[in-house]
RNA sequence: GGUUCUUUAGCUCAGUUGGCUAGAGCGCACGAUUCACAUUCGUGAGGUCACUGGUUCGAGCCCAGUAAGAACCACCA
């Protein structure tokens, strides 16, 4: 590959992946064998959520598979055999929406066809649409195993959820219950309690009069009272009165005491209901006494349950009223029936009042239809075990969370749960294998089978007819880590539990929470050691990305035209885990910058080679004796091995010390999670530090062997971050072969510590001079001079060095004789040789210097003089304080100096 | 209503066990320019660390309270 003058990502990510994807370097080293050595420590495995098979990667599984690739790779070059699993959604109820509003294109209803037709035609649905989100992963340069590619309704992923189910049928775990649970009317289903969204809203509360026509048994003697008595409700929802089964009344409620036991006639009907006692009431919400719905309402359902209350349905599947609510009102919509039943109250003078108040509104999260409590016969998971061994392995600090209050969250979350409905009326889905006997409608007995594909099934002489419902997504979701790894009861598997579970925070309850109970419950183990949660993606502004607010990012846009490297960069940048982050364009521009800043250090270290290469016999002669003979020596006394390079001056020896320490920096960063701070630590070293101050000086001495051991570092380094343009670069250097996706973490370099040091303080005599030289006003600013130096060994030995650096015209010794401008600078004696009247005009400027400095002396000062704090601060630190305060008493009488030569 | 989180420069955010003379990127201002990079180089301005109190020699950081905002959970008829 040859050097252009810009990094063009375009040019080089395509064939990359393809050459990393063929050479198969993605795939663990290690596979899953027959017989296995325990060798977790040397592998490092994690799974990645799957995206819709179907669908488009958004920002948020950018922001996945930026977090996700980082690990894998980091752990690749660690050493570590790295398995990163792909996966693919059959996205159950997301695909069958899709796929509904398709065929009502063409005119068709999902009734038109049975089950087993409508879950083929998906399929095929599927497969036609299949294959942007793997090309979308692709791009983002995920590392991760195609081969080992899981789909939520393969094979083994369905084999493994009857097990599991057969297992908690067996031990009783699993329920069919003709319970309320959420249903969507428009799409026909039932929701697990965490999909459906709760949104306050307007809405009107009205009181009906119910009148009181019977006493309490236990009060028949005191009849009178109760004459033309009547009690008033409140409700949202009137259109469910047909199906009220009592009034409930709080029992400490005075006003209503008296009348508990009695009988009101329930308007619009010929019913007689009870007035009951129930803590349910509360008497500070509207007149304190509710109707009491137990087919249509959570509350009343468990009201019911606590009075042994009928349970009357009077609004049907397709969300209108049944028979139950009268002839005149069956087949109304909910929304009609509410107006009918409201304009008949009025009509009897039974409508007491109207108020508008706000108040949560269940809506599906797909598409927004209210949700009706529906009473509807479904399997439910007895949770209590499950939650329960989960909460103990998380109490015993076996997953550890980033952030780490997640856990507590987790645990009241668990503690709280209630049973898991997971039946799912789509057709898209994995089928519930459970098979009724119908011949005893009544109380029809169930089996197990896990012949799904056939409607019915003869066991013993007696025949089943299939349930005809799905499990929940995440029902089959929760086996993730277990049917990715190819975890089997008995046998060795070191890549699981998984080192890490990475994933949205948002689904810390509805996946997270679901994965740790179901390893726990089928392994034994949980399912993964850490587990890392992002935050949302917000805009710019930090508002929640929307398609109605229309500030939605598409990763791929930013892919397409900045680099998948600048995407991840920008996209780590400035997040923390758990936080919800603002992201701009600017954050991805500025990663791209950084990516082609790294390319250009790379094409100049490229040139030096060459250069050296292409000298002189003599200069060739002796590079190849500096690459082979002395350096090696001189470094074998150092390092107690062979080191390809020396350093040789101050600078080298700094940028090894900078080196080491961003390396190390960045292995705690990667232990911790925290990505942003290490692509920050590499932003820092790359740009600041190896560009501005190590490459300028190595134009003066070229240490040719140090340049190439320094930039494979780099490289190495941020390869996690940025896996193409390291990528791109490495087999584009002369000297570089292989891959660098499977290279090793650089080795810690050596250097002298006594010079490094050095170098940092010419780099803050040079910060000076280029300071003074920006400050110095009108002509004079910017223009070229010379520095002189007095007493001063370190300048001396480094002028060349110092001129270069600081864009000075010469830098020479002043030869006794100072003059000009005095630099302040604590311990070096350096002067900007500037005639009198540029000195005069500084004036200004060196006392605020003078007053700014003063401050600071005065701050160190005060803490000297506050005797508690040279007792009781550490030793070190009151020794830098000293130190700190004769600095700045020196640079001020030297600053003074200078303003009296001026006068 | 409950839980959790956030509040630091114009904007978006770092700031790990208290040692800070509070940092970065973007933006802004000033200057540079053949010879790795204008996707560049150099320099600078800009902050009562939300507020009030406490602990401490020392608080952006720890504690208590207040205020504003966000996310999640929750049945408020």
């Amino acid at each position: 590959m040859k050097f252009t003058k810009s990094y063009e990502p375009g040019e080089f990510e395509p064939q990359i992946y393809a050459e990393w994807e063929k050479a198969g370097v993605f795939q663990p080293r290690k596979i899953v064998a027959e017989s296995y050595e325990a060798e977790t420590q040397d592998c490092y495995a994690l799974v990645m959520p799957p995206p819709n098979a179907n669908g488009n990667l958004h920002i948020g599984h950018g922001l996945t598979i930026a977090i996700e690739d980082s690990l894998a790779r980091y752990y690749r070059l660690r050493g570590k055999s790295t398995w990163y699993i792909p996966g693919a959604d059959h996205a159950g109820f997301e695909t069958w929406v899709v796929y509904e509003r398709a065929l009502e294109k063409q005119g068709h209803t999902r009734f038109e066809y049975s089950r087993d037709e409508l879950y083929a035609r998906v399929w095929d649905f599927v497969q036609e649409q299949r294959g942007n989100m793997e090309l979308q992963v692709r791009a983002l340069g995920a590392s991760c195993a195609w081969p080992d590619l899981t789909f939520t309704l393969d094979e083994n992923v369905v084999s493994r959820v009857y097990q599991t189910f057969e297992k908690m049928w067996n031990d009783g775990m699993i329920y069919r219950g003709e319970k309320l649970v959420n249903f969507c009317p428009k799409h026909q289903t039932a929701f697990a309690d965490i999909e459906v969204e709760h949104v306050d809203e307007d809405g009107e509360l009205w009181d009906i009069a119910y009148e009181v026509v019977s006493k309490p048994e236990d009060m028949v003697d005191d009849a009178s009272d109760f004459e033309k008595r009547e009690i008033i409700v409140s409700t949202t929802r009137p259109e469910t009165i047909f199906g009220d089964m009592a009034v409930a009344v709080n029992p400490e409620d005075e006003r209503y005491k008296d009348i508990i036991g009695g009988l009101v006639k329930l308007p619009l009907t010929d019913r007689t209901i009870p007035i009951v006692a129930d803590e349910h009431a509360d008497p500070e919400y509207g007149t304190g006494a509710v109707k009491i719905t137990p087919a249509h309402d959570f509350d009343d359902f468990e009201v019911g349950e606590r009075h042994g209350l009928e349970r009357l349905k009077v609004i049907g599947e397709d969300g209108k009223m049944t028979e139950a609510a009268g002839e005149e009102f069956a087949g109304l919509t909910t929304e009609e029936a509410r107006k009918k039943v409201l304009e008949e109250l009025e009509k009897q003078g039974l409508l007491r009042g109207e108020k508008k108040i706000k108040h949560a509104v269940a809506h599906c999260y797909k598409c927004g239809a209210v949700i009706e409590p529906m009473l509807k016969a479904q399997w439910f998971i007895d949770v209590k075990w499950l939650a329960a061994g989960a909460i103990e392995r998380l109490e015993r600090g076996e997953i550890k969370f980033y952030p780490a209050n997640k856990k507590k969250v987790l645990i009241d979350y668990l503690k709280n749960l209630k049973d898991w409905n997971i039946s799912r009326q789509i057709p898209w889905g994995i089928a519930i294998p459970m098979f009724r006997q119908t011949e005893t409608a009544a109380a029809p007995e169930w089996i197990f089978d896990p012949r799904t594909n056939l409607t019915k099934i003869e066991v013993g002489g007696v025949k089943y007819y299939r349930d005809e419902d799905t499990f929940d997504t995440w029902f089959s979701s929760s086996h993730w880590p277990i049917v990715c790894t190819n975890w089997l009861a008995g046998k060795e598997n070191p890549y699981y539990p998984l080192n890490a579970m990475e994933t949205a925070g948002d689904i810390l309850f509805a996946w997270v929470a679901r994965m740790i109970m179901m390893g726990v419950y089928v392994t034994g183990e949980v399912p993964f050691k850490e587990v890392y949660l992002h935050g949302l993606v917000l805009d710019a502004h930090g508002k929640k990305m929307s398609k109605s607010k229309g500030n939605v990012i598409n990763p791929m846009e930013l892919v397409t035209k900045y680099g998948s490297d600048a995407f991840r960069l920008g996209i780590l940048r400035g997040r923390s885990a758990g936080m919800n982050q603002a992201f701009s364009e600017n954050s991805v521009v500025s990663g791209r910058n950084l990516c082609n800043k790294l390319w250009n250090v790379a094409r100049f270290v490229q040139s030096m080679v060459d250069e050296s290469q292409a000298g002189g016999a003599v200069a060739v002669e002796m590079l190849q004796a500096e690459e082979k003979a002395e350096i090696v020596n001189e470094n074998a006394v150092r390092t107690g091995g062979a080191m390809p390079y020396s350093t040789d001056n101050m600078g080298e020896d700094w940028i090894c010390r900078e080196l080491v320490k961003c390396k190390e920096e960045i292995e705690d960063d990667m232990a911790a999670y925290r990505f942003s701070e290490a692509v920050e630590t590499l932003y820092s070293v790359i740009w600041d530090k190896y560009a501005d101050w190590f490459i300028e000086s190595q134009k003066m001495y070229k240490n040719v062997p140090l340049l190439k051991a320094t930039l494979e570092m780099i490289l190495k380094m941020l390869h996690p971050f940025a896996p193409f343009v390291t990528e791109a670069i490495w087999q584009s250097l002369s000297w570089t072969s292989g891959m660098l996706i499977v290279q090793e973490w650089p080795p810690r370099l050596v250097w002298d510590e006594i010079s490094a040091e050095n170098f940092e303080r010419l780099m803050v005599v040079v910060s000076e001079i280029r300071r003074v030289v920006n400050e110095l006003s009108g002509a004079s600013k910017g223009k070229k001079w010379t520095v002189l130096y007095g007493d001063d060994a370190l300048v001396d030995d480094n002028q060349v060095l110092v001129a270069k650096l600081a864009g000075v015209e010469a830098v020479i010794s002043c030869e006794g004789q100072p003059r000009g401008l005095r630099l302040a600078l604590a311990n070096h004696e350096v002067y900007l040789d500037v005639p009198a009247e540029v000195v005069r005009e500084y004036r200004e400027k060196l006392e605020e210097r003078v007053l700014a400095v003063g401050r600071e002396l005065d701050a160190l000062n005060a803490r000297m003089m506050n005797p508690n704090y040279v007792d009781k601060a550490p030793v070190e630190l009151v020794k830098q304080t000293r130190d700190g305060i004769k600095e700045k008493e020196g640079l001020i009488e030297r600053l003074k100096g200078e303003l009296r030569v001026i006068e």
